[in-house]
DNA sequence: CGAACAATTGATCCTCATCAAACCTTGTGG
DNA sequence: CCACAAGGTTTGATGAGGATCAATTGTTCG
């Protein structure tokens, strides 16, 4: 698959970046197809590269020594990931990337990226960005695990899903993913995650199916994940 | 109190600047002292300002709806904070800044730093190298609080604090702050903190005081903090 | 059809949060 | 200098919220 170069601009990072650059970027770039289940990297491994997805979903994601997981956030198609490195020299990856199905990303040297700010602010400026709204969401995560109940948690994250990846379906939103999945997402187990599906479906917010939920009153999933008062 | 400009090459966000762009930013710079407990900023407040603490300490702190705080991080001298509204234009702080004790801090213009940004690409990397910092470390933390048992994340905290703001006494590393501060800063409650240092001076790892530890075997409770089968 | 894997459900147990009461420590004002 | 107030800390009792484990039931795909 060949790209044109100038599909990069919707790469948010490249948005305001010329034809030139884009172009010289994707001279650099390597095409790198992995099937499901595999990695772009591990946490832990220099990080060389970055990457930006061009098909295909994939997973950020950190483990702890004793090997729990928990998914930082999902990658869609034209989201760029692994950019941690580019700024900083000889760094390691934070966390891993793996592909959630078959997917295909370009690999770019980090050094790239670090040459063109130098010379291109507008380029350092959508990068940091990028990287206040990483801040910013993983603060508001953090939170969340800290001082909400996980009803409302796994509420916000099947938001946070919906709103990356959901297709409108007619009756509602669907959504593609394992309990175990959304269990990751919202720092509980996939158990706890089935019993509140098992409920809300009781209560006709959501069809569940295996691997995937309709969500059919978005309405009462919000004023889950938002009611005051959850005592 | 009259501040040299060139103490600001201690902000790390600085430390490549030269004296001419230092000396421009102290121009910018309006100085504000604020009680203990006082806010500089709230959450939500229109981030047209960052902030260089040179005296005293603050806290970055969250707040939900419900009015449940989590602690982001303390900012100590020389550190600058509410820097991400520098980036985007029209951002609200996402977080509120307090004073633990009488602080002083220079605010200085989002702005001013968004334009010496445009054509110092210096300055541009230096805060992207803060930024994946904070990214970094809130991703550990988020992980930690969603997969680890709290009396290790106390371990953690509080090794976070004593390499932050710890000073060396004979007999150990002396930390000051309340077992609030500590629970906001590890997730759970005052009384488990007060628990588990109960057990932890017991077990004479500890030696705890009002708004004060004594941390005597830092070993040990790096052996909490990091043991891998806490079955 | 069978294997592999996702999901459900029930039973049990454990970690912590919550609430209440008492205790210390520090600073202040009479 | 003592008494008292304010606020930090400790400790106990209790219970809820979820994790964990086990067994069973779908679902999908070769």
């Amino acid at each position: 698959m060949k790209i044109d170069p100038l599909d990069l601009r919707q790469v948010s990072v490249f948005q305001n970046a010329t034809d030139e650059d884009l172009k010289l970027i994707a001279q650099h770039a390597v095409e790198r197809s992995i099937e499901e289940g595999e990695f772009f990297f591990f946490q832990g491994d220099p990080a060389d590269y970055f990457y930006v997805l061009i098909s295909g979903r994939a997973k950020l994601m950190q483990t702890n020594p004793a090997g729990q997981q928990v998914n930082l956030r999902t990658i869609n198609e034209w989201q760029m990931f692994g950019a941690l490195g580019a700024v900083r020299e000889g760094a390691t990856y934070p966390a891993s990337a793996q592909a959630l199905e078959h997917s295909t990303a370009l690999a770019v040297k980090s050094d790239t990226l670090r040459d063109l700010m130098k010379t291109r602010p507008y380029l350092s400026f959508d990068l940091m960005r990028l990287m206040t709204g990483y801040i910013q969401e993983m603060q508001e995560r953090y939170r969340e695990l800290a001082t909400e109940k996980v009803e409302r948690r796994i509420a916000r994250a099947l938001l946070r899903l919906a709103t990356q990846m959901g297709t409108k379906k007619k009756g509602g939103i669907e959504l593609s993913f394992t309990r175990q999945d959304l269990a990751e997402m919202s720092g509980t187990t996939l158990f706890t995650v089935s019993r509140v599906m098992s409920e809300w479906e009781r209560r006709g917010l959501v069809e569940a199916g295996r691997e995937r939920v309709l969500i059919r009153d978005p309405h009462g999933v919000v004023s889950i994940a938002e009611e005051l008062n959850q005592q």
